[in-house]
DNA sequence: CTAGGGTTAG
């Protein structure tokens, strides 16, 4: 293949004759008055040149470096002779502008020096200026050669320039470039594997002659990312197979894909990593953690981690992570202490697991504490911090703050709106939810398949039945979207509970595979609307489904009681039992000076027993005064009435409101509740007039959702 | 003289 440029000498043009640049000047003129001997005494050829350029580099000295140039330039040494070796000195002392100045500057250049410049824009992720670079070079007639190509195809993937990337593949094939390189190679299956293309990865990869660990990693790690995983393991046993070592970078990759897998193939690479003697190194070693953890070992992951002495910031996060994952969210937050302790400080990363812990506890304070250190770490502005703080404060009820977070964020991709639809959904503002998502498809951003979950869920618990059914229709008719079962669920939820059952049937009927939830999701509707007929026979679909679905049993017994059907109710009890089904019990439980407090319904355990059944009794009077009249169809036992009325009286959620007042009589700050199912009728409506009485908020999270209580009302619209 | 692949999150 014919070179354009003849080997460039080392020399050329008289100083003289260029127009004098005006960078040389500005940026070492400070220089100037500086009078610093320099190492070797006025050099004045260009060996001592060299030895100088040498010695700067060596010792990473920018200042050297711009003084030596400078010398050159006074003295009437022609430096632009050295103009590469000056362009090596500039970027291996780090300052990418001083030899971009010099790269204008030089009439002719070396294929060396556009390289070099190509890879440094890349390696300091200047991909945009790269690739300008690359586009110049073809300009201006300089063939690439298989170094360009190795380095220049990572600027397009940087920059998503699928397009970009394949004509410049293209420009490869024309200039006769060997693809068979692997350097070449691993360049072009990096890329394609991260535009998605693992086909086109794949062929690349095989077209290499003599393949390398390089090129497999980057094939291995595309699979992982596009979640072919199966085939990630395949490449990588195919390349022990072929004799090809593994080293770090491979098993780091490969231990992602048996995370998800999540079958012993973990332990296996494990083994092999320790043969190999990788599993001292950090990066592997994060992946291990994360690769147990995935697979539900938690508790390997800790052993890992102890014994991994040069745990940094990364395999600090894979650790919590996981354990916020495993359902450990307490020690996750402990092992987020000891961390800052040890003075690391945490990324986005650590944050956003940090504040999902938080919010699946609950803890406002602790959540708060951690928004603090967001900011103080300055990661107030990232995304998933900024969707983990609204998912926190909105799991703790603080949609107020939620919203607060929102504002704050300017760049509103789906995933924050997501975040906040979702906030709005738990705590029942369905006009909220519903008017974020118009206002986002007016300007023009794609909700995707979780953004109609949540606008669903949310019109569903604020009984926005046109609404939702509106925003159904609009995601049947979306062609990128296909509704799913939860999708249906929450539909048949929001026919269900505004009574239209027959609907919902006929709603379910369309699905293809209904699943046990959709019918279990009509079996409450039955139960709010007291259908026992309509209930039997969705019955009998949930058991064709799944036998012992607890739930459901729960459900038509609670639906049997309040019909008054009382033999139904105790032969379910029967059946139940004979299937080792248990109900879970009403629990509710209050955070007064940073201790937890549990109560079951009619527990006299708790040691302010008396003052609660006092302040109980206080409330009681003072609300009846205003027209609050037990209901005791939530009774759920075959009891007389007065035993009814006595039942409801100790129900969880009251005793944990009585103590909660108690414990902070003197201030006015809000209660906060958590009750592991949901809130019965009539503790709803007792909540209700108690937060009028008391002048108090009051912010119930059930299983399902929060309620705000304030002056006698609720944020569900008694909905739910 | 210039070159390629990795670990943590919703």
């Amino acid at each position: 293949m014919l070179r354009c440029l003849p080997k460039v000498p080392d020399f050329i043009i008289p100083f003289q004759s260029l127009a004098l640049p005006t960078f040389h000047i500005s940026s070492v003129s400070h220089c100037l008055h500086k009078h610093i001997e320099l190492n070797s005494p006025c050099p004045t050829d260009l060996s001592d040149y060299i030895v100088l350029l040498q010695q700067c580099t060596n010792r990473k000295s920018l200042w050297d470096l711009r003084r030596t140039h400078l010398h050159m330039h006074k003295s009437g040494f022609p430096h632009l002779s050295l103009g590469n070796k000056l362009i090596q000195s500039y970027l291996k002392c780090g300052s990418i502008e001083d030899a971009s100045n010099l790269f204008d500057e030089m009439p002719q250049r070396h294929i060396v020096t556009w390289n070099s410049m190509i890879s440094a824009y890349v390696c300091h992720g200047l991909s945009g200026e790269a690739i300008g670079l690359f586009e110049r070079m073809c300009l201006e007639n300089v063939f690439a050669d298989e170094f360009t190509f190795s380095i220049v195809f990572k600027a397009f993937s940087d920059m998503g320039l699928v397009h970009g990337g394949r004509k410049a593949h293209g420009l490869l094939v024309v200039l006769g470039v060997e693809v068979s390189d692997a350097f070449v190679g691993s360049g072009l299956v990096d890329m394609y594997a991260k535009f998605g293309r693992l086909r086109d990865a794949r062929l690349v990869c095989d077209r290499v002659v003599e393949k390398d660990v390089v090129l497999l990693t980057a094939l291995i790690v595309g699979c992982t990312q596009h979640g072919e995983n199966g085939e990630a393991l395949e490449v990588f046993r195919g390349m022990i197979v072929e004799g090809i070592k593994a080293n770090d970078f491979t098993f780091s990759s490969i231990l992602i894909a048996c995370g998800v897998l999540g079958d012993r193939s973990g332990m296996q690479i494990h083994g092999l990593m320790v043969k190999f003697g990788y599993d001292y190194v950090v990066a592997c070693r994060t992946s291990l953690v994360t690769m147990y953890s995935k697979c539900g070992s938690i508790d390997d992951s800790l052993k890992v981690f102890e014994r991994c002495p040069g745990a940094n910031l990364v395999t600090w996060t894979a650790l919590i992570t996981g354990l916020v994952q495993n359902g450990r969210e307490e020690s996750s937050l402990l092992m987020f202490k000891q961390m800052v302790g040890k003075s690391l400080s945490p990324n986005a990363f650590t944050l956003s697991s940090v504040l999902r812990a938080c919010s699946v506890l609950a803890m406002y304070e602790q959540g708060q504490q951690i928004h603090c250190i967001v900011f103080k770490t300055g990661l107030h502005g990232e995304r998933y911090v900024g969707a983990a703080l609204i998912d926190m404060y909105g799991k703790c009820g603080s949609i107020g703050m939620a919203r607060l977070v929102f504002d704050s964020l300017d760049k509103r991709g789906v995933v924050l709106i997501n975040s906040m639809i979702n906030s709005y959904a738990q705590s029942g503002y369905g006009e909220g939810a519903v008017e974020l998502f118009d206002h986002m498809r007016k300007s023009g951003i794609e909700p995707n398949d979780a953004t109609f979950l949540s606008v669903l869920s949310a019109c569903s618990n604020a009984g926005l039945v046109e609404e939702g059914c509106r925003i159904f229709s609009s995601l049947q008719r979306n062609s990128k979207l296909d509704p799913s079962t939860d999708h249906y669920a929450c539909v048949v939820d929001l026919l269900g509970r505004a009574g239209r059952l027959e609907e919902a049937e006929n709603l379910i009927k369309q699905v293809e595979e209904p699943d046990v939830v959709l019918w279990r999701t009509l079996l409450s509707a039955c139960r709010i609307h007291g259908k026992v007929e309509m209930a039997r026979r969705v019955m009998t679909r949930v058991l064709e489904l799944d036998q012992g679905n607890e739930g459901a049993h729960v459900l038509l017994s609670n639906i049997f009681a309040s019909a008054g059907e009382w033999s139904e109710v105790s032969n379910m009890k029967i059946a139940m039992k004979d299937m080792k089904l248990k109900k879970s019990p009403g629990m509710s439980w209050i955070k007064v000076d940073r201790e937890v407090h549990t109560f079951m319904a009619g527990d006299p355990s708790h040691p302010s027993a008396t003052e609660i059944n006092e302040e109980l009794e206080r409330l009681r009077e003072k609300i009846e005064s205003l027209g609050y009249v037990p209901d005791v169809r939530f009774v759920l036992q075959d009891l007389n009435e007065e035993e009814k009325k006595r039942s409801l009286y100790y129900h969880s959620e009251k005793i944990a409101i009585a103590f909660g007042l108690l414990s902070n009589k003197h201030n006015n700050t809000c209660i906060r509740i958590f009750k592991n199912l949901r809130v019965c009728g009539d503790c709803h409506n007792w909540i209700k007039y108690v937060s009028k009485v008391s002048e108090r908020e009051i912010i119930a999270r059930d299983a399902k959702r929060f309620h705000h209580f304030t002056d006698g009302m609720c944020s569900c619209g008694d909905h739910w």
